[in-house]
DNA sequence: CAGAATCCCATCTGATACTG
DNA sequence: CAGTATCAGATGGGATTCTG
């Protein structure tokens, strides 16, 4: 699902748009921090079953997209914030269509993790 | 993105729902369907530079999701058409709201295909 | 017309181990 | 704490050829 950068664009908007929300862990990832800044820890426990290495490259890929901002703080032991950008706020009507047509027609499993 | 159809829903409905809108093409396969019914090849000509095998394989896994229907007409040549389903029917909300963030954001490149 | 069958490579993801 | 590095397996997507 991802391209070069640039790939993206050839194609039809909605289809960038899948690149950015997309993602295995994405669209979870964005809710979370569009409820508040969270540190990369943080997130890894909120999102039992994400290794290191794969928040690690969708947090990067999402900032490479505008939609997070990474926070670093030059300080022992490290601490690294992602919140919302303003384009990512952007994001949020899609965000919450996606949350409401999941709950009301996917929800008979289980809630969300 | 694909999964055994049950690992799917062992996650979060959320991504569950990015599992039937996500495809490649699926979205805009959507699209097109939504505006009426419409035949294999018919499909194939609206979207250049996707190959028979995608266009199959992407609304068998649509069939499967249970979001369009397939219906073959038994005559010679053959005659196939794909509509969407009251369940896919659904998904316009979030396919709308897919689209409105798309144009609106993404659009400096292309309008769609 | 509407596909099925193969082949094949580029990513994507995951598991594991190491580090400033 | 917040990553990086490396490796291997799974998946996705494309090109091509064949057919009822």
């Amino acid at each position: 699902m991802r391209k070069q950068r640039h790939e993206v664009y050839r194609n039809c908007p909605v289809e960038a748009a899948l690149d950015i929300v997309g993602g295995k862990w994405k669209a979870i990832l964005l809710f979370h921090i569009l409820e508040g800044t969270k540190r990369f820890n943080e997130l890894g426990r909120l999102l039992p079953g994400l290794t290191q290495r794969m928040l690690t490259t969708q947090l990067r890929e999402m900032e490479a997209d505008g939609v997070i901002a990474r926070t670093v703080y030059p300080q022992v032991p490290p601490k690294v914030e992602y919140s919302i950008t303003p384009f990512g706020r952007t994001l949020e009507p899609l965000l919450r269509e996606l949350a409401l047509w999941a709950d009301a027609h996917v929800k008979p499993r289980l809630g969300e993790p």
